[in-house]
RNA sequence: CGGGGUGUAGUUCAGUCCGGUAGAAUGCCUGCUUUGGGAGCAGGAGGUCGUCAGUUCGAAUCUGGCCACCCCGACCA
C-alpha cells in the first residue's frame, strides 16, 4: 500500500506533521519538545546555512562561538530582556551525578550544587555583550561584525516540528558599532539579506516591516522582520533583525572612546533565522503528494531512476545514464542515480515525490532505443519525453523554471490572499478566511490586544514599503498614519 | 500551564463496556515470478499490551498513582 499523508484540505496541521515525518525531515525524539532532524532534513538545513553563511561573509561578517551556558546574573542585567525570556529558560543547577544508595540507578549529587546557576542560552546577547566589554576600548575596535551558528533552548509548552521546538538551531548575528546610524544601517542591511535569501533561495516572497512594541524583541529598541504567508493563510515570521540601541552596552557597561576623546556607549544590532525556516519552506510550496523543494535548496536537484528487467539491461542504462550524469554534474547540478535493486521504479517515483526532488529522470529500454529521457517536474507534475541531446542545458533551464514558478505561485497566492479592511466588521469577515489584511491601527498596544482577543489576529508588522496613507483605526477611530499588516500567525 | 484525547507487533489500529492462552492490516525476512506509477503468490520472524501498585484463582481488560505523546487554548522564532 502507498505511504500517504493527510490531505491539506482535511487537516492542515496533520498534513504538515505527516509530511515532515514521511519526507524524512524530522521526527519527535525521546526528549520532550525536542526533535531529531533526520539526514534529509538536515541536508536542506545545510543548504540554507551555506547560502546564508556566504551572504553573511559577503557583507563583512565572521563566525565565532560563545558558550551554551549563561551565568544567571548576566541574564538579569537587562530588565526587559529577562522579562521576555524568564518563563522559558532551562537552568543548570548541579554538575555531578552519583549512584543511588541501592546501586541500581543514578541521581543528582546534591553536594555538587553550582554556586551560581547557569541558564541554557535562549539567545546570546548577554554572554556576548559581557564578552564585547573586553574587546572594545576605542572607536578603532569597531565595528564588530560577528555571527554564530548555534543551538538555543526555549522551554516551550507546546511544540511542533521545526515551527516551535524546545531546542532549535539558528544563527545569531551580534554587531557593535560606534554610531546609532551605523547600527541602524546594519539592522536594515541584514533584514535585506534575509528577504533576499527567502525570495531567491526559498522562493518565498516576504513583507519587510517593523514590529509593534508589543511584538518587539525583549531588549530591542526596534525589531524588524520578514513575514511570509503560508498556504493555510497564516503568517509566519521568517527572520528578525533588531536594532538594540545602547541597551545591552548600558547593561554590561560597554563604552568606547570616540575620535574626539569623549566616552559613549556602543550601539548594537542582532539578527537571526532558525530551523523554523524549514517549516516555512514546507508550508510554502508542498502539496498533498509530499514536499516540493525549490531547486536552490534541494539536497539533490535531479534523481535518475533506471527502469530495467534484468542485470544486462541495467548495465546498458547505467552506461547511458553515466553520460547524462557527467553532463549534469559539469553544469553544477546535484544528481542522484538511484540504481538500488531493493525498490521498484514506481516505488521510487512516489518516494522522490514525497521528498520533493525537483526533477526526476526515468531511463528505460525505450529510451535507449529512441535516445530519449522521461523528464518529470515535481512542481507541476508534468511528464515529458526529451531527446537526450543537450539534456544538461534543458535540465538547467527546467530547474530555473521550477525555481521561478515556485516563487511566482507563492507570490500569486499571497496577492490573492491579501485584503484591505476599512472597518472592524469588514476586518472580522476577512480575517476569518486567513491571509494578510491591511488595516488602520491607532498605534496603541491596548487596541492591538483588543483586536487580537476579538479576532485572534495580530499586527504582523508595520510594512516598510507601503504607502503612508492616513486614516482612522478600525477599532477606535483614532488617527492612524498608515495601514499595518494583520494576520493570524504561527 | 488549563481543557480534551490516546498509549496493544516497526507503523496504523481492533480487542477493554461484560476479566479466562495476543489479533488484523501494513511493514520486515526468505523463495519464485516481476520491474515505464508505491507488484503478485507462498512461507516466516516479530508484542514483559506505556509504567508502578492494588483487586482477583486469573488483568491488555477493573481501581488508583505516575509517565509519555497528540489536539485545542494561553506563551513564543
Amino acid at each position: 500500500m502507498s505511504k500517504e499523508i493527510t490531505p491539506r484540505g482535511t487537516d492542515y496541521a496533520q498534513w504538515y506533521q505527516d509530511l515532515v515525518i514521511k519526507a524524512g525531515l524530522a521526527e519527535p525524539s525521546a526528549v520532550r519538545g525536542c526533535m531529531v532532524i533526520k539526514p534529509y532534513g538536515y541536508a536542506i538545513w545545510e543548504k540554507m546555512q551555506q547560502a546564508l553563511d556566504r551572504m553573511f561573509k559577503d557583507t563583512g561578517h565572521s563566525n565565532a562561538y560563545f558558550p551554551l551556558f549563561i551565568p544567571k546574573s548576566f541574564f538579569s542585567k537587562e530588565a526587559s530582556h529577562i522579562k521576555g525570556f524568564a518563563k522559558e529558560c532551562a537552568v543548570v543547577t548541579h554538575y555531578r551525578l552519583k549512584s543511588t544508595p541501592d546501586g541500581k540507578g543514578i541521581e543528582v549529587d546534591k553536594e555538587a550544587k553550582l554556586e551560581e546557576e547557569y541558564i541554557v542560552r535562549p539567545t546570546s546577547e548577554t554572554i556576548i555583550w559581557s564578552t564585547y566589554k573586553g574587546w572594545i576600548q576605542s572607536y578603532r575596535d569597531l565595528p564588530i561584525l560577528v555571527n554564530q551558528w548555534a543551538n538555543v533552548v526555549r522551554w516551550e509548552m507546546r511544540t511542533r516540528l521545526f515551527l516551535r521546538t524546545a531546542e532549535f538551531l539558528w544563527q545569531e548575528g551580534h554587531t557593535a558599532h560606534a554610531t546609532r546610524d551605523e547600527a541602524v544601517e546594519e539592522t536594515m542591511k541584514m533584514l535585506g539579506v534575509y528577504a533576499e535569501f527567502s525570495e531567491k533561495f526559498m522562493a518565498l516572497p516576504v513583507i519587510k516591516g517593523v514590529k509593534t512594541p508589543f511584538e518587539r524583541f525583549a531588549g530591542a529598541v526596534d525589531t524588524y522582520c520578514i513575514e511570509a504567508l503560508m498556504q493555510d493563510g497564516k503568517a509566519l515570521q521568517a527572520g528578525t533583525s533588531h536594532f538594540l540601541g545602547q541597551n545591552f552596552a548600558r547593561a554590561f557597561d560597554v563604552k568606547f572612546t570616540t575620535k574626539d576623546g569623549t566616552r559613549d556607549f556602543v550601539w548594537a544590532s542582532s539578527w537571526g533565522v532558525s530551523t523554523r525556516l524549514m517549516g516555512a519552506l514546507v508550508m510554502a510550496h508542498s502539496d498533498d503528494d509530499g514536499l516540493v523543494l525549490p531547486p536552490m535548496l534541494a539536497p539533490y536537484q535531479v534523481v535518475i531512476v533506471p527502469v530495467y528487467r534484468n542485470e544486462e539491461q541495467l548495465e546498458k542504462i547505467r552506461a547511458y545514464a553515466d553520460g547524462i550524469i557527467g553532463a549534469l554534474k559539469a553544469k553544477g547540478i546535484s544528481t542522484r542515480f538511484d540504481d538500488r535493486d531493493t525498490h521498484k521504479p514506481g516505488w521510487k517515483f512516489a518516494e522522490y515525490e514525497m521528498k520533493g526532488v525537483p526533477v526526476r529522470l526515468a531511463i528505460g529500454p525505450r529510451d535507449l532505443e529512441n535516445n530519449t529521457v522521461e523528464v518529470a517536474r515535481r512542481d507541476t507534475r508534468e511528464k515529458t519525453n526529451y531527446q537526450a541531446v543537450d539534456i544538461d542545458v534543458k535540465v538547467t533551464h527546467l530547474l530555473n523554471q521550477i525555481q521561478e514558478n515556485l516563487y511566482d505561485k507563492a507570490l500569486d497566492f499571497r496577492e490573492r490572499s491579501t485584503y484591505h479592511a476599512d472597518s472592524m466588521e469588514e476586518f472580522e469577515k476577512l480575517i476569518g478566511n486567513g491571509g494578510f489584511v491591511y488595516a488602520h491601527w491607532d498605534g496603541k498596544t491596548e487596541t492591538e490586544l483588543k483586536i487580537k482577543e476579538r479576532t485572534k489576529a495580530t499586527v504582523r508588522c508595520i510594512p516598510l514599503e507601503s504607502r503612508r496613507e492616513k486614516g482612522k483605526c478600525i477599532l477606535t477611530g483614532d488617527p492612524s498614519p498608515q495601514k499595518v499588516l494583520f494576520a493570524r500567525a504561527y
